[in-house]
DNA sequence: TCATAACTTTTACATATGTCAAAAAAGGGA
DNA sequence: TCCCTTTTTTGACATATGTAAAAGTTATGA
């Protein structure tokens, strides 16, 4: 506690008696000096409070080791993971984290991809918001560094830009093939279209269906689909719905966890899982992601997980590997697989 | 779009036509130019691409107009709401923040404050872990800048340190009063011991069934609490507890709505809320923040509601005013009100 | 002990911007 | 038109570190 402080690295090479150079290279990484001058950086660091200008070092390394994160918002707990996963991916490697909300307004993703750009970051990962994005701040940006799209890709598409992301076509045929072999085919509940994702989903169901030989069918909504609140969103249009008496005895696909977690509410606000009781036929609802709290609904929501993790340790690599190995001109796009995850609800 | 690109402010002057002092300045305050330099160097500007370098203008000016802000995990919707509101009131000010995740390690914790210390932030919010914290490297965080502790309280307090939080006091005694006044006085199901919340509230849950001439009484949780997966833990607990038929028809009081989530999906598992019906007697389950999923729960959760947009806000003012004004000697504590908000649950 | 290799020190310059003082220019009013 | 005030420019120095070349030192092995 009582460390006397040090507060350059000039004042802290004449404290400790090497120059500061050496010290330099040494912070960068300690097997670039000798072993024994190593240990006594180490020894009298110890017993000193020093801390390195983190802003001055990344102005003049060639890189910064930083790494830019938007987020439509952090609180949907499919972004929150993914930001989870992301910054533990980012630490092993060394790099440091910096994250923004784009607050599903596309000034704001504009004004927080010029920010990052101002940082002079070492590449970013991006789950646009899709709809009316600024397409030249993301083109500016590319060209500045590795952009890694996830979750979904932007309306216009950045020529430089990657993806890495769900494979919808998979997931949610996967779900489909489930939900028509264990009951009714299902109709289809869309997201509000705020990303590429509420028009793919419901393309890749409408294709499944037709696969199957069976007529998709969507529900229209009854409420405006312009908030990033899915719960608020899900729940709205089917208690109208079940007020109606429409639907009740369907079998439900939404387009994610959160718009069925606001489906599953309607229902049980209107008895419909406490009459048929759970799975024991009737309404069934379905989701899409594997929301973390979905298997604590009730009933459990049966969905299709997405792979955050995966998702998150591949675009962090891809950046890595971008902006070491230089950039090559073509982008490409990962889609990772979606599991299967049966529970009560369907 | 084929704007071109420019690097430095010396190349900017060059092309603007002014010099680059006055630029440093108009960037700074447009209003310290004459209005005829400012426009003229608004309309060159809109033409061109420049982004100013964020490292070096922070590193040179006094105030770094950076805000570190740490929480426990981003995959709880509590501190999710938090940084939300946070950056909201950043922005408005001007600052920037700088999102850690402590992943609930105190190591993890240590290195992050490390890391803001680096940084030169003008001041930092965190969310403690709270148990096993290193005191050491808050200390020395406090003597560089202003640190306010949001949520609860550090183990071992911190001079210098602020503190805003929700007064657990005030909410626990209001949820506790609502529920003996409608019911059974209620049994309490704590929360791991992870930071100060879990036995703040449990006091003042023991305080205020004295004071109503009741009897305290906790539930022994049969699993371990170690872990931030606070779903898991009291639907494991209660699991247990309904499988033995102990507690199916008490009124039980959660320390967050996390685990009460986790306690509600144990009772519809054993169809406690299908017999007695919502909110017509029997078992009753309240819990403590309003966590934004609560509503959608079923039964739609009992709660108190925590100011989170309070917390921020006033979290953001007083840093401000620390960084600005100059730092006092008194560490101030800011306890904000929770608003009742009874639902279905009980 | 000496040659050699490996490392360190010294010195100097680089980064992109903030900031200050002095000089120059521009604008406004008489 | 001239003077005064305000603003801008110029030039110089500051920040805290990275980096490179040359010179010096230390360790290693013969």
């Amino acid at each position: 506690m009582a460390k006397p402080k040090i507060n350059t690295m000039k004042e802290l090479s004449e404290t400790i008696g090497v120059s500061r150079p050496t010290l330099s290279r040494y912070f960068q990484d300690p097997s670039t000096v000798r072993p024994s001058t190593s240990k006594k950086i180490q020894e009298r660091l110890s017993e000193v409070d020093y801390v390195y200008n983190f802003l001055t070092t990344r102005q003049n390394r060639k890189s910064t080791e930083l790494i830019g994160v938007i987020v439509p918002s952090y609180k949907d707990l499919f972004f929150a993971s993914l930001i989870a996963s992301i910054e533990e991916s980012a630490r092993d490697l060394g790099y440091t984290i910096i994250t923004q909300s784009s607050s599903g307004d596309s000034d704001v993703e504009a004004h927080a991809v010029r920010k990052l750009r101002s940082m002079s970051v070492d590449g970013a990962i991006v789950a646009p918001i899709g709809v009316a994005a600024d397409h030249e701040a993301f083109v500016a940006a590319s060209e500045d560094f590795p952009l890694v799209f996830v979750d979904s890709r932007p309306a216009k598409s950045i020529p430089l830009a990657d993806f890495v992301g769900t494979n919808n076509v998979q997931s949610i045929g996967a779900i489909v093939e489930y939900l028509c072999r264990t009951g009714d085919p299902p109709v289809f509940l869309g997201m509000p279209h705020l990303n590429a994702n509420a028009q793919d989903r419901e393309n890749a169901y409408r294709a499944k269906m037709l696969e199957l030989n069976h007529e998709a069918k969507t529900i229209e909504p009854s409420v405006a689909g312009g908030s990033w609140e899915f719960e608020a969103f899900g729940n709205a249009v089917m208690d109208d719905c079940f007020g109606r008496r429409e639907f009740t005895n369907a079998t439900i696909l939404c387009a994610n966890d959160r718009v069925a977690i606001g489906a599953v509410r309607a229902a049980n606000k209107h008895g419909l899982f406490l009459r048929g009781g759970i799975s024991g036929g009737g309404l069934r609802i379905a989701g899409h992601d594997d929301h973390p709290l979905s298997q604590y609904m009730f009933p459990a929501l049966t969905t299709v997980a997405q792979d955050v993790e995966g998702i998150a340790d591949a675009a962090i690599q891809l950046l890595a590997q971008r902006a070491r190995g230089g950039r090559s001109t073509e982008a490409v796009e990962f889609f990772l697989e979606a599991v299967m995850t049966p529970r009560e609800s369907a």
